[in-house]
Order: structure tokens, then C-alpha cells, then sequence
DNA sequence: CATCAGGGCCCTG
DNA sequence: CAGGGCCCTGAT
């Protein structure tokens, strides 16, 4: 158990329109022992060259404030390089006043738009860690990912005390390269083990795999995704969007998706995806899938109180 | 008790 | 390019 000591606290400036709450905390998420939020804000560790961090982010009159947990003190550099992670993973420098005026305007949006007005997507894994995730939401129900990741976490992850919570930084690359399938079948995640194997091995053979797609534009990124083992259109499309933040990713659209944007945006049970598909690009173009993603946690948030049947019956924790 | 799809993807034919 | 197989679980 690591005991992080408050070390550091950096401003982030954010141009408005900003929500701070709806951009660290996401009710559609899936429950996990990595980060925590509440009325002292967001915790979460996170990893920077090889050590972690403890993160606390509070809402500030001019964007963010960011508490900084180490064992040791920090130095200048090492919080400046946190200061831009952590603006990248939140989204902060995102200039969204084109979208939130377009998103006043649209019939469809305008609700969930004053709701959430400035919230942007964000991710506070890496791009290794967001793929161990959505590798964990392959091909089954929400509540045995939530099992297998708290396996994963358990055997492989670094606990850290934060904030009074119990967290786990997510497990480095290097820890599964190597390991015997079995090991990690044992933890049932089923075939998913030869995924985590593969993929770990390629980030350890491929360290800046991450900070390069950040430099590539969405197909080009989209490509490079796919030459991923275990990386299929459901998996790029979570990692264009949260992770790389291409506000425009909908070229995929997962049956579980569909039945929901179906209902938010047509009121019916069961539309073609190709139908959501165009109408969200036509109507909402660049921010076709940050528009997407307003709808989906606006009424993720709502549902936590108000009833609302048709989305109970979708998500069956 | 058995069956089966689930917030996919790989691989084969 | 279609479709079978894959690990495991809980819903039926």
C-alpha cells in the first residue's frame, strides 16, 4: 500500500464553457476501484514514468485546481508534465463555445446542452489502460467486467490510500509480459487472457504508442488502433472518443448503443444504426459523437433520479 | 436442470 | 465476406 503525501496543488485553466462535474464523472461508466468522486471531488492515481500519482481535482473559478499526492516532493518538470496529462485526459484544453452554440439551438440537444453545458470528454486512464477496459467490456454483461476487474486489480494493480478511498492504480504493461496465460485465466477472464498478453507485450515493445496517435488525425488513428491485437470497431470507437478525444467518432455504433440512442433520440425502441448514424452526423456534424455522448450521460445522470424503465431494463447490473 | 445471449473480435473457409 | 468459436454468468 502506497502512503502519497500532499506534495504539489497546480491551477489548470479551462475556457468556458466549462462543467466541471459532468467532465470527471460519468454516471453511464461502470463501476470500478480506480477512481472516486464526490463532494471533495475527483481522486484517481495516475501513472507517470514509471510512478504514480495521487490526483485530486476540484472545481476552480477559472477551470481546475489539481492536488498532487507523492511519496516524495515533485519537482517543476514532473508537474508540468502532470499539469498537460491531465489537461489532455480531461479534456480541458478543448474549445467547445462552436458546439454549445450549435447545441442550444438543436431541438434534440438543448435539454441535456444547459444541463452539461461545457462538459468534455474525458478518460483519466492511459490509452494501455483504457484498452485493458474495454477488453473487459468484450462480449459480456456489465457485471462480470466489474467482477474481472476487480480480480485484475487485486492480483496485478498498485493499491493506493487516497482521499479516504481504497484505489488501485491499473497494472503497468510490463507486469502481464510474460505471465502464463493460466495466471491470468484463473482470474476468469476467459479468452480475453491471450488479448491482455498481446496487447501488453505491444505497449511494452511500443512505449509511445500513446503520445504518437495523439498526433494523428482520427482515420489515420483509427488505423493504427486496428493493427492492435484484439482491437475491433466497438474498441476504436471507445478509444478515439474518450481517449483521443475526436469529438466526430461514430463511425461505430454497438447494439447496446443503438437501443439506447434510439430511444433518446427517436423515442422508439429499436432504430437502424445507420439511420442514428445519419441523422447524429447531419444534424451535429464535427460534434456528432460529443452530442452523443451528451445525451447518454444526461440521461445516465437522470435515471439516478427519476425512473425511467426503459434504461433500467438496458443496463441489469 | 439446460440453454443462451451478452456494451466483440479473431480466424477460417 | 459470412459465420463459428470463445470464457463465464445470470436470466429465463
Amino acid at each position: 500500500m502506497r502512503n502519497l503525501i500532499r506534495q504539489a496543488e497546480i491551477i489548470i485553466e479551462v475556457n468556458p464553457p466549462f462543467n466541471f462535474v459532468g467532465t470527471v464523472h460519468k454516471p453511464s461508466h461502470f463501476p470500478a476501484p480506480s477512481s472516486a468522486f464526490g463532494e471533495d471531488g475527483f481522486w484517481a492515481p495516475i501513472r507517470l514514468d514509471n510512478m504514480i500519482y495521487g490526483t485530486n481535482l476540484r472545481a476552480s473559478p477559472v477551470g481546475v485546481v489539481a492536488t498532487i499526492y507523492a511519496a516524495d516532493p515533485v519537482d517543476a518538470s514532473i508537474l508540468d508534465a502532470l499539469s498537460a496529462e491531465i489537461s489532455w485526459r480531461f479534456g480541458l484544453g478543448l474549445d467547445l463555445s462552436g458546439f454549445a452554440e450549435m447545441a442550444d439551438a438543436d431541438p434534440v440537444l438543448k435539454t441535456a446542452a444547459h444541463r452539461w453545458s461545457g462538459m468534455r470528454p474525458s478518460c483519466a486512464y492511459s490509452l494501455y489502460e483504457l484498452l485493458c477496459i474495454t477488453t473487459l467490456l468484450q462480449n459480456t454483461v456489465v457485471s462480470r467486467t466489474v467482477k474481472m476487474m476487480r480480480s485484475m486489480l487485486e492480483r496485478y494493480g498498485a493499491a493506493v490510500q487516497l482521499g479516504g478511498h481504497h484505489l488501485y492504480a491499473i497494472w503497468r504493461p510490463e507486469v502481464l509480459v510474460g505471465i502464463e496465460d493460466a495466471e491470468l485465466r484463473a482470474l476468469k477472464v476467459g479468452y480475453r487472457s491471450k488479448t491482455f498478453l498481446r496487447i501488453s507485450d505491444f505497449f511494452v515493445n511500443n512505449p509511445s504508442f500513446e503520445q504518437a496517435l495523439r498526433q494523428l488525425p482520427k482515420e489515420a488513428a483509427a488505423k493504427r488502433l486496428r493493427e492492435v491485437y484484439g482491437v475491433g470497431p466497438a474498441t476504436v470507437w471507445y478509444l478515439l472518443f474518450e481517449s483521443l478525444k475526436h469529438l466526430d467518432a461514430l463511425e461505430h455504433i454497438s447494439p447496446w448503443e443503438q437501443k439506447i440512442l434510439s430511444r433518446l433520440m427517436f423515442d422508439s425502441p429499436l432504430v437502424p444504426v445507420d439511420e442514428i448514424r445519419g441523422f447524429a452526423t447531419d444534424a451535429w456534424g464535427e460534434y456528432c459523437m460529443l452530442a452523443v455522448h451528451y445525451l447518454f450521460e444526461d440521461a445516465f445522470w437522470r435515471r439516478t433520479h427519476e425512473s425511467i424503465p426503459w434504461l433500467d431494463e438496458l443496463i441489469r447490473l
